[in-house]
DNA sequence: CGATCTTACGGGATTCGTAAACATA
DNA sequence: TATGTTTACGAATCCCGTAAGATCG
């Protein structure tokens, strides 16, 4: 119906010679701006008028004024000129990571441990980007990568899945944990019988440490009867500081048990080992900013992983 | 400090093929509402993203996916690019006279008797331009475009000006004007002489057409003391109609004494003449619904003229 | 007559299109 | 294997720059 036919031909060269002479006091100076020859210029802007169909400039040989649709479209130039500079400035900042934002999921033992050390190397490369964490359940953090909430997650791996890539940064071993003074302190590692011997501690049921626990356990042929269930892994911490009981916590918890003055054992038979590792959706590919923050991940976590849990 | 030199040269061509792969489902069907090779938009896509630092599609030889980037750079692109075409779009309706607004000034008497007829034959052949008409005596039309706050005027000749250009339309002849059965009515014509015998009435002072009448007087020794002065030509009329007196006025507004009920008879010794056309700035070019409507108005009174008035 | 824009024309770079190689489902 | 994308390369186009011409103050 309404046919736009006509201008689709202008150039942002064109437009930029435009202003450029606007701004200018004569075509010989906007065309040093430009970094064109006075010509090309002359003829960059013969182009244009011909393609819109009018003069924007009335020109004589000495001067040169503006008609009034030149007039009015030159705020207009120089809008448009300032859009396209600035929205593709502002994707190239985003390539460069110059900017950009990243949003991440990580479960709670991860994220108050070791994550702080990796944000600070990125930091150190990328000042400017944004970074948002989710400190939820290592469940949450599938559930989130999976409905594109977050773009990362650093959880466990979740096993074989359709929609989503796991990739390993290191392998926890689960640790038995001890209050000040326990008997099974004065060995080196404490066994899962051993342990059941006393009143029990651990996460609630829908946690993946929880059934982790459960199941390898199981596996030995002992069954799991807690004593007390919490939702807080700090409030195992301070359960078993209490006297209350011994529970199993991934060593990625290890410090945050030392420092509420419980004490932790390497666990054996069975000795519980998850991968943790970076959660991504398949077919999703990453930004720019999250990629660089897997991979600082990737490399904050190769080789010196023992040392740091 | 903040350079901004990277992606200068990223192409609305290139940002057309990339908004059109998004829309299509493949680059092959892009290619085709592109008109452009698949090869050639291939690598227009590749230049683009090499320009910005880094990819917005990821594609497989089968399918292609969206990063995040392009994920969120395609509709900025559409905005950019909807602003882009809209832009020139609309200067090259105001070109083609598709739209476009007109901004005249013209005194009473021209305003209400001829211009309706250039108007009537300008809107047949450009609807859509939109027209201001400021109706304002014969000085007000000078100082208006004088000050820019119109683009043409149409009254009597200025005179030599440093700013303005006056471009003739036609000549008016000024006529007496009697009531009915006035004695001078028996004669074809009449002279000043002969009029100021009688009660005679004019405009007031400042305007150009009491001036005229004033100075033509004088030069054949005939001094003005009227009557009756009044602001606007149509209380001229009613006054002679009710016999109050007699007057001169432009021909211009012949056919208007007609309607009041007051008859006009050509005047002489002197015979005042005086030049009705287009005034314009110097040096501040139409713009192109206005230079249309100037050259309405000198087809519109070439040659026709004597019959109009 | 001097300064400035326009026209003319040759050289060069960019870009396009065809054809072949490549990759994935 | 078949479809669709990328690479390779020859060709056409477009654009730029130098030099000559035109025009106004």
């Amino acid at each position: 119906m309404n046919q736009r036919s006509p201008p689709i031909n202008v150039t942002l060269k064109q437009v930029r010679a435009f202003v450029a002479v606007v701004q200018s006091s004569s075509f010989a100076e906007a065309a040093a701006v430009i970094h064109l020859s006075q010509p090309a210029l002359s003829s960059a802007i013969k182009v244009l008028e011909t393609t819109i169909g009018g003069r924007l400039l009335i020109r004589t040989t000495r001067t040169f004024a503006l008609t009034p649709e030149g007039e009015s479209f030159y705020p207009v130039a120089l809008g448009l000129l300032a859009d396209w500079d600035g929205a593709l400035d502002n994707l190239h900042n985003r390539f460069a990571l110059r900017e950009g934002k990243i949003s991440i999921a990580a479960m709670p033992s991860f994220a108050s441990n070791q994550l702080p050390i990796a944000i600070r190397h990125f930091k150190d490369s990328y000042p400017a980007v944004k970074i948002a964490l989710n400190d939820v359940i290592a469940e949450e953090v599938v559930a989130m990568v999976r409905s594109g909430r977050v773009e990362l997650g650093i959880s466990f791996d979740p096993g074989e899945n359709d929609d989503l890539l796991f990739s390993p940064l290191f392998e926890d071993r689960f640790v038995a944990v001890l209050p000040t003074g326990h008997p099974l302190l004065k060995q080196n590692e404490v066994s899962a019988s051993k342990l059941l011997e006393y009143d029990f501690i651990t996460l609630q049921a829908p946690s993946r440490v929880r059934q982790l626990i459960s199941s390898e356990f199981a596996s030995e042929g002992l069954s799991l009867a807690p004593a007390f269930e919490t939702h807080q892994l700090v409030t195992i911490g301070r359960m078993v500081t209490s006297g209350l009981g011994v529970s199993v916590v991934p060593s990625l918890c290890r410090q945050q048990m030392n420092e509420l003055g419980a004490h932790c054992l390497p666990l054996v038979k069975p000795c519980i080992r998850q991968q943790v590792g970076l959660i991504t959706r398949r077919r999703y590919p990453l930004s720019a900013a999250c990629q660089a923050m897997a991979t600082t991940l990737q490399e904050t976590f190769t080789g010196g992983l023992e040392k740091m849990i």
